[in-house]
DNA sequence: TAAGATTGTGGGTAGTTGTGGGTAATATCT
DNA sequence: AGATATTACCCACAACTACCCACAATCTTA
């Protein structure tokens, strides 16, 4: 059962495999729309791991750079650092993505990867490095936490 | 008889099978409205428990999920938190849902299991899990009660 | 109270999914 | 241009999952 278009949840195991191939959950096949054209954009994420995402949530990500003034000293270094690591990648028939050594580098990969439904993308990482970020923002500010958790009904 | 569509009351006993199914009871699956099309989504609870929300309850945190940005260190662990716990799961035809491995291990569920209802959601308990909570929430501050009380009349 | 319907639990099977590797097409370098 | 490396596409298979059927226990209704 897929829920809303585009939009991912759940943690997945999977192996890289020695072509540097990773499996796209089935689910989160199941949930991509046809406009999406079989096709992510993969790039650096914010913290040691990797995001994908969704062509169409992609371009509307593109359309929010496009509106941001180089003449911004900030903006320009942010749209650079977001434009410069994405690179659109089509899954094969099997349902695999292939991963750059570069962003391999990046995220830490070995073997064991995890993958994360982020909702409107999703997450590759190296579980050590995620459980390291997990027990790093366990350090996190509690009262910006709860703050949040009370917009949210959960 | 049901009372108000997607709301869940009462505690029942079932056995948790050896493919990690389980049964929905038969009233809970009766409150449900069509638009849920026979889903849940599964996650993590609070106390070690498993929470079980119908389909259009969880739709409702998931679009306040999207609105965060993941420019911010606390929304994407937020947004990750309770994203990577939660799968959707359509019940069988004789109205049961499959559990994975990984919540049935961070239930701690055996054969035993306890469904409560929470109103909006249902909980999936270890009924020896359930009874060390309880004797723990005695303890709770009699203050954050008084407290409650203002916002709610019972 | 007896017949029928509903509900909870068990298990079999066909289709799906994840993973490995092979081959042909494309790109890169000398 | 020819040799070599890289990429894209295809096939194969084991493991798993969703779906189906069966049946006993419980509840409902006449």
């Amino acid at each position: 059962m897929t829920l809303t278009k585009n939009t991912f949840i759940g943690e997945y195991s999977y192996a890289l495999d020695s072509k540097g191939r990773i499996n796209i959950p089935a689910k989160f096949r199941q949930s991509l729309s046809k406009s999406n054209k079989s096709t992510f954009v993969i790039t650096r994420g914010m913290d040691s791991c990797i995001w994908v995402y969704p062509l169409i949530q992609w371009l509307e990500i593109e359309a929010s750079l496009r509106n941001l003034s180089s003449l911004s000293k900030i903006h320009r270094t942010f749209v650079r650092n977001t434009a410069r690591y994405a690179t659109p990648s089509t899954y094969d028939k099997q349902g695999r993505i292939t991963l750059s050594p570069s962003l391999i580098e990046y995220a830490g990969l070995d073997k064991d990867v995890l993958i994360i439904g982020m909702v409107n993308k999703m997450e590759i990482w190296n579980p050590e490095n995620l459980e390291k970020t997990d027990n790093e923002s366990i350090k996190i500010d509690p009262a910006a936490y709860d703050d949040l958790a009370e917009k949210i009904t959960i």
